[in-house]
DNA sequence: AATGAATGAGAGTTCATTCAT
DNA sequence: AATGAATGAACTCTCATTCAT
């Protein structure tokens, strides 16, 4: 049964936002380019990530960068300039290392299994990305549409792959769009509600992941008893 | 079959939000002060859900109900205050109706369909709802979490019911709500797919219903061929 | 002979920009709108003409008038709207005081002497007046277009009157333009040379209008000896 | 008669702001230096005249010069000292043209004339002095000054002569000056209407040449009919 | 000498909130 | 209670100048 294979992600190297070490140290005049375009970019993102993209002003993110408030307008043509990159920049790496762990799953159940636990490890990894991520619905909209159906790309040509092995049946073309934003949407939901809630876990507790592998293996009226978890029925 | 019981919602009375005559012509003082606050109330909400919170400035909120912009202070304490109301009042309707629609369903799954068509069909009556409700995340969190939980509450108690009726098996206690949220989740994503996406749909395309009612249904790995629409499977 | 008629001005008055008391004791909500306005518009017109449109920032006009930045929005709809408004304020008073002032001459030389002559006694009631009106070519080129459209027209139509009771004879009416822009130019220039001009007179001196005269009067090649002052001939 | 005259002036070659070859090019250091200086210079009197003294930004200049911006500072001290060079340098052009092109001229009366279209040419040949020339009032005030002086030096020394052939009479030394002013300035504002102006000639109409020289020949009181244009009197 | 990124002061403008009327 | 002008802090962005390379 699924949940006996215990799935774990092995952490695959994500590129990193550079935590940047002071530029005045740079090696070159373009290196010390990438390094305070970088430290902007970074600062940026853990301004938004903490406080959100309504506060993360110019002054906020220079000052953090550590560069001067005209500095930031060298690297990036306005703010939201800036604020557009955010999300595709992280977006990516989260596609990458979900994607990695994925692929090591020997079922489709299971590859669901991995790359599900792959997005928590990632938010773990970039405490910043949540909210980069859903904040950028309101203020980065296009960044956030182009996210989203890269990401469905990705889950329906998975899904493809799935229906041409038979592993996954009964779903049309189009509908396997479906099934991808509602899985996409469950992990946002799911991590707001378990990983960000008020009771702040590091990661998405275990019995959770159980919870939804066994939803989306067999449907509302497919499962059957026995978790073995400590809970009894209802 | 699922898709034969053809579920349809018939709509339930909303409370609206008073379009609110003058409110020169207010029997009485205290009338007129109500009318004032929920002419505040109406035009707030049609301005965020028009432009969005951020624009939502007091200036554009007064000018829109008509009255000046002192008059926002006397009703209430700060723009903030106003916002924070803007979700918990709407939602209280959509769950009304959303709760009226869904229990005409036979069965578990029915009144699930029922629900989430319902959710649609209240979207399509409240066009303000939905950016309202998705923006709340980032500009009235507290807001936005109790009306979460109060709609994960509502279903929670929907799905013990079917627990201890047997229509639902094999979750326990504290994994209903795991399930509410994945289709919470579910109904937020696929409108804003399906109905705000490019091919501005004024409903959520039937096929798209049907998807998701298998998806729930059976799962990944439970369902079958055959729902008759013109697609063939992949 | 010209000199001899010794024109001299007599102040009609003019339409003060108001030096506002303190707005703080208003009679009513009204009248401090006014006064502040009023205000700004003196502060501007101070700042202009004493530092010029560029460094006429919205600080420096707000402080001088005494209130916040703020409060110039609510009066202005931007810094160039004030601007644009300076000229043809004081445009307006400026082209009172020289017709006052110019129709009381008998002859139409006297008319036009009269008139000089009061061009530079409105500047001295209106030190901020030169500035203002020159440096709008380059900052209000809009407003400079009408103000020298105005004044010329003005200047055309005293014009056409005098050719019909041939006073002036020998130009025709396209050319009464040309002659009104010339004299337009003679009192912009000797201005900026004899009343600004590194000796600082406060009046333009006498010699020179009588100069202006006996060429305006007779041309290059009409002029004859003597005007009496102590300089002797070239 | 004057008009008969139609005086013309012959072109003199004037000293171009050099449009500067690619100063890569350049045979030794320093006429790289002067070609670089140059071609600044040319930048900068171009960008003023396009687009005003204001909008004159170091970055604009640099870029048309093809140079780095801190090249900038090594060919001038601040903008502002370009700035104030501009004029000089563009001006001086203008009095070589303009007295080469007045002393063909028999009379004063031609001689003037010929200045007058001289003057004309210049900015026909120069599209960019007119500009540079009004704005530096505002912008290139000690520029502007010097200028004023030194073309009026030169139109006093012009008259001088003219008084001692008793060519012209009636006007004493000091009051030379005046006359000059008045001629100067006529210019100006005569470029303004009627070359800049709505309609835009490339050349000053020859309708407006003739009135201009009535006026200064004759005076208001001396003209007399008939100037064979279309025209009728008044 | 040439480069071009870094700097930081200062610009115009917005807007939630206050308060005298 | 309703008004709407006054407030001033905060915002994004520009640009002349500096300076390490």
């Amino acid at each position: 049964m699924a949940r006996k294979t215990t799935v774990t992600t092995k952490h695959v190297p994500t590129a990193k936002i550079a935590q940047s070490a002071d530029w005045r140290d740079a090696p070159s005049r373009d290196a010390r380019g990438k390094m305070i375009r970088e430290a902007l970019f970074s600062a940026a993102a853990a301004v938004v990530g903490e406080r959100g993209y309504q506060e993360a002003s110019i002054s906020l993110i220079t000052q953090r960068a550590g560069v001067a408030q005209g500095t930031f307008y060298n690297h990036f043509k306005t703010r939201q300039d800036l604020l557009d990159q955010l999300l595709p920049a992280l977006g990516k790496d989260m596609l990458e290392h979900v994607g990695q762990c994925a692929k090591q799953g020997k079922t489709l159940i299971d590859r669901e299994e991995l790359g599900f636990r792959a997005f928590f490890s990632f938010l773990k990894q970039n405490p910043h990305f949540f909210r980069i991520l859903n904040e950028a619905e309101s203020f980065a909209p296009n960044a956030y549409r182009v996210h989203l159906d890269l990401v469905a790309a990705g889950y329906v040509s998975f899904f493809r792959r799935a229906s041409q092995n038979k592993e996954l049946i009964g779903f049309k073309e189009r509908e396997l769009e479906v099934v991808a934003f509602v899985l996409m949407a469950a992990r946002s939901y799911l991590a707001w509600r378990y990983v960000y809630g008020e009771e702040t876990h590091d990661d998405i507790p275990d019995w959770v992941v159980r919870a939804y592998r066994k939803l989306i293996e067999k449907g509302l009226s497919g499962s059957q008893a026995g978790n073995g978890d400590g809970d009894t029925d209802v």
